[in-house]
This record gives C-alpha cells, structure tokens and sequence, in this order.
DNA sequence: ACGTCCCTTTACGTTCGCGTCAATTTATAT
DNA sequence: ATATAAATTGACGCGAACGTAAAGGGACGT
C-alpha cells in the first residue's frame, strides 16, 4: 500500500502547510504520528487525518469542531467504544453539512442572477459606445 | 417596500448578533447605517448585506474576503464604476463556490458511507446482545 | 573536527473577531 | 425633575490559529 512513512518537511511539502502548524495540530490532538527517535513519521492515516483537517478548515470548522469530526472516521476501526453516541453526533453533522449545500447553492444561484445582470448592463453600455 | 428603518437593537434581535457586532462590522467598512443624530439607522440595504455577512460567516470566509464580495453584490446598483473588473471577480468567486459546493457533496458522500458501516455495526452488536 | 542542514522544544508575538467594562449622552416614563 | 432605559465612543481583554525567533540535538559530507 501507500503507507510510507513521511518526514515532517515531506508533508509540508505535499500538504502546502508549515511544519509549526503540524506540530500545532498534533498539540490540539488531531494528528499523532509516530517517533524515531525525536523525530516525526506521518503514516497513511496522518495524512488522511490532515486532508480532512484542511477540508474541514475550508468550510469553516473549528479546529475543536474538526477534532470531533475526525472521530467519526474512526466508528469504524473497531476502536470505538461509544458507537451509538458517536452514530448520533454524526447524524446531526450529516444534516448540519446538507443544510450548507443546500443554502451555498441558494448562494450560487443568487449570484448568477446578480451577474446576468450585470452581464446586461455591460451590454447595453457597449451598445451605446458602439454607437459613439 | 420593506425599507423600514431599524434601531440596532431591532437589528440584534432579527439577525440575533450583538450590537458590538454591528458596529465592528461598520467600522470595518460591511455595512455603513445612516445616522438620526448620534443613533445608528439600518435600512433595507444594511439588511441585505448583513444577511450576506452572516453567510459568508458560515462558509468560512474572513470578514476582508466577505467585504470585497459584497461589492459584487452591487453591479447591477449603477453605482460601480468598474463593471467590468467586477463582473470578471465575480465569475471567479462563482467558480470558486461551484468548486466549493462539489467539494462539499464529496464531503456528505464519504461520510454517508461511514455512516453506514456505523450503522452495520450497531446492527451486529444488538445480535449478539439479543443472543445472550 | 567542522560546518550545515533538518529536526526538536520553549516561549513570546500577532491577527482576527468580537466580549466586556467604563464613562457619557439622549430619549422616555413617572 | 428624576429615574430608567437605550444608545454612543473609547479602551482593554481574550481565545483561536498560527508566526517567529532562540537555543539546542543528530546525522551528514569533507
């Protein structure tokens, strides 16, 4: 598999993050990679981890938000110990992200009306200055 | 028309932020309420952007990045002087939130799926509970 | 042995988005 | 006239999410 393991530089590199923000992230428990000594390894699953950090951030999640978030991802890794619970919050974050679609897409039709109205005005003035 | 004035205080009870709020968002430039003397008076228009801030919130978007959105609002207004320049921002914001919006769904999608193996889950464990 | 990278921890600094007093003015009710 | 409520302008404070030195440890090539 790709489970390489990756230096704290190779992730920065890959991820377009710095390193304080890794060590960040791993201090507010998001990530934990492993050691070499005092070194940092990021594993396959650090890096899934961090690919939903960023998603998350994206769409304006908290970092605690995002911690709660990530361990929905792990209902099933036979970890879990609090299944129905974590089922239920996860439910609830289902329905809060469908409800943000569905208000960016009012978003988004909003704006295309606004720009075909713009689109209009643009015309008519190139009509008068062709007319010049 | 519902271009009724409004105190700040109707404002925080329909938009439910605080007064502090609004004036930082006046001071930063968002919305910009007439005055009746010292009082702060918010039209139909402070309304709408508002409305826009508190949206945009949602979505993650800096108050610096939602207030040059907001001039995209005004296009159609026949108050902008560079209708074109705009018009060209606005697209790229359009793509920007389609990208955004499809991301989102993706997003939705791997979680419904954990979600079902969740579900899976429980649905063994209350077997084995039953057969006990 | 020496320099030079890359990594580490510790710790103070910064920006954003407000919250929270404090001191005053203005309007309204009694 | 006086109390009460609501609005105003500073000014300081605060948590989140990092940035940015400072000081040092290890592995490397020469």
């Amino acid at each position: 598999m790709t489970d390489k393991l990756m230096t704290i530089r190779e992730m920065c590199d890959a991820f377009d993050v710095t390193a304080r923000t890794l060590r960040f992230y791993e201090q507010k428990e998001l990530i934990s990679p492993v050691r070499e000594g005092q070194k940092r390894l990021y594993t396959r699953k650090d890096r899934g981890r961090l690919k939903l950090i960023l998603r998350g951030k994206r769409f304006g999640f908290s970092l605690e938000e995002i911690r709660q978030l990530l361990d929905l991802y792990n209902i099933g890794d036979g970890q879990t110990t609090q299944y129905l619970r974590t089922y239920e919050i996860a439910q609830k974050h289902l329905a809060d992200l469908e409800a943000r679609r569905d208000e960016l897409n009012d978003v988004i039709s909003d704006l295309k009306e606004q720009l075909q109205w713009g689109a209009q005005l643009l015309a008519q003035r190139d009509e008068k200055d062709a007319s010049t």
